[in-house]
DNA sequence: TAAGTAGATCGAAGATGATCGATCTGGAGC
DNA sequence: GCTCCAGATCGATCATCTTCGATCTACTTA
């Protein structure tokens, strides 16, 4: 099941107290930070399909047609959709008694070109 | 800053009681939690950027010099890899004293091809 | 103005998470 | 055998998250 192929051939010397670094100075601790806010928001199935449904909609969904999507309740969708806009990943707009959510063009850019 | 053209232009006809679901059956419960589980071990700054340095070595990076990267433990450290082995991210390989870790290639692409 | 409705917020509950020091495990070397 | 080391696990602590019912806000319509 495991690869070894991906197993160094050289072996650490044996006997040799571990370890000098061969590893990165990270090029990025503050985008790391910004990736994972993302992927944390989306790290809820929830809210995962909240994003995936108002992606597959040109326009904006009107959070009236998103809680009966799912047996929580109104006020556990509300936070969802308060969770996923503090992460900057979807945004909204009201009109009257209506709030209408969408997804932000270019939020999951970075992350994506990452996972990529 | 809100792009007033992703509402639709059809309003909701007024005192209309609220809402005929336009919206989607699920396709995909189960792939959202899949999904959601992938992204979820993503959203820790650590485990990230943990993945980020396994993926940018060719072959598997022993613990040793993986734990100097952080300013946290080592037992934290352990906890932040058996959350990725767990989300089935990365895979290990012990070698006499050191362990090996590496990422598993194909963990990240269900995740990848729903974000692009 | 009063009633009704959509959605956000509040407050509390219970669950899950990050982190640490201490300890355990098991291989290496003497 | 005994000791030392790398790494995993344990147990505890403190913070954060999910979820709910209840309430609040703001708009619409009668």
């Amino acid at each position: 099941m495991i690869d070894l192929e991906l197993v160094p051939k050289q072996k650490r010397p044996a006997g040799e107290r571990c370890c000098e670094p061969v590893v990165y100075p990270d090029v990025e601790r503050q985008q790391a930070e910004r990736m994972a806010a993302v992927a944390k928001a989306l790290g809820d199935p929830v809210r995962l399909q909240l994003v995936d449904v108002l992606r597959k909609h040109a326009g904006a969904v009107c959070v009236c047609e998103l809680v009966p999507l799912f047996d929580i309740s109104q006020p556990t969708v509300s936070h969802h959709l308060k969770v996923l806009r503090e992460a900057g990943i979807v945004g909204s707009e009201r009109q009257g008694l209506w709030a209408y959510y969408y997804v932000k063009p270019g939020a999951l850019k970075e992350l994506s070109a990452w996972l990529t």
